[in-house]
DNA sequence: ATTACCATTCGTCGAACAACGAAGTATACT
DNA sequence: AGTATACTTCGTTGTTCGACGAATGGTAAT
């Protein structure tokens, strides 16, 4: 009747379908996947997931790149995974079932994939110590760059230290210059509860210890430390992890 | 298949229907509304929108309030409005058609109310003024209390300093001390991009400055600065506006 | 070239669900 | 008391939409 209010009834039909859902939470990670994967994934046939993936695919959720005979599909821009973060926050928790699902909640909150870059107890943990020893400092009271195509969810930034930026190249950490992604962004952490830290820097980061050996992805969102990573990121960072 | 994820599709298929979507942005106010006044908003008739209601409150995302003959639905937690907020950011902004909805869509980027606080340009500017003259300063790097009933979508806070609990006691900002609700917390503005102060402090203060005349409430999230007001932010708070 | 594979399109079936009006149950007004 | 108002419950109707298998168009392997 009166209003401009976006309507989000178009975008969260989109992602309130069981199928659609899994789909888009297994793309949380970042990493663009095959169509037949995500069917698996979802538990429905080839046929009734193309379409599915079509839907999202026309609703700006998730992009195609044709690679081959296969058609890898990924998640477009950020503010997605945030909002399906959000969501995350308020969806019920379902009843822990199995042993293997207790310990796997477990892992899943120690240290994750948020997209492309860290969370879990770990990315939380790891953006207090680059703000604490000011490598990275809070920007705050300056306008933001609305970007109405790409950058929608960036919302708070950092900026990185001159010294911030002497030690990340010590640690091999190689940003590209070319991309217009923004190179820190606030990320909200449903585990936790508290931001770790997302954009280019985040994932350059995420790139650089998985590259190191610090860390490994396992069953997809889950990341270990290895014993370097332990050894590693308590010489760096100054990290102690928990048992 | 294996993981404990939570599900996003039964909370996600609530806010995916479109008369359920704008009992929700109608409700993003922070206030109560009654079923009857919600059903004009919704545009169907009171026995469907009983029914949505029902579900809505099964589903947690509102609560009733019983008053007489009337029920008042009001959204329960602030985690709901954030994930609203966060799909909103992701919705296309539907094109505008009339005078009257440009000037109402300027008017809410301006200065609105989110949820029971302050948000929009104004909100934004407030919050920054309140850290960068240090009544408030950013707390880090200390555990949050993970809440699952209430507070699942706190993220991250400020502390009041001294300096900040005189300066607002002068200005008769009353806190309900009884209150377990925390005191800050960052909200996510999808207009500025940037955060706004909500929690039960942000709750108060928009409060006490419609109290004080400063502020005007209309058309249900549009907040109008009144004359008075103009003066008194600029006086108390050195924020010039725009025009 | 032929065979195998990946993904999409099409047609059909079936279930889920939003919509409405009518009837029922409260509560308020006079 | 009686009447009006506010909301819910119930039964029905109709549409939407997800599911699958079969068939089609491309791409890679041999």
């Amino acid at each position: 009747m009166h209003m401009g209010d976006a309507d989000i009834a178009v975008v969260a039909a989109l992602m309130g379908e069981p199928a659609r859902a899994k789909v888009l939470m297994a793309l949380l990670d970042g990493r663009a996947l095959a169509a037949s994967t995500l069917a698996a994934e979802a538990g429905v046939a080839p046929s009734t997931l193309s379409a599915h993936l079509a839907r999202l695919v026309d609703g700006n959720l998730i992009s195609v790149e044709v690679s081959g005979r296969n058609r890898y599909f990924r998640i477009t821009r950020p503010a997605v995974a945030e909002a399906l973060e959000a969501l995350a926050r308020l969806a019920p928790t379902q009843p822990i079932r199995s042993l293997r699902q207790g310990t796997h909640a477990e892992a899943i909150r120690r240290a994750r994939t948020c997209y492309d870059h860290l969370a879990g107890r770990l990315g939380v943990e790891l953006l207090d110590t680059l703000v604490n020893s000011e490598l990275l400092v809070v920007e705050r009271s300056q306008d933001a760059i609305s970007d109405p195509v790409l950058g929608a969810g960036r919302i708070q930034r950092y900026t990185l230290t001159s010294a911030g930026k002497r030690r990340l190249a010590d640690l091999g950490v190689v940003l590209d210059p070319s991309s217009r992604r923004p190179l820190t962004r606030y990320c909200l952490d449903w585990s936790e509860q508290r931001a770790h830290l997302g954009g280019a820097l985040g994932a350059a980061l995420l790139t650089r210890l998985i590259e190191l050996g610090w860390l490994n992805r396992c069953d997809r969102r889950i990341i270990k430390v290895s014993n370097a990573g332990r050894d590693g990121l308590a010489a760096e960072f100054g990290i102690i992890l928990g048992p």
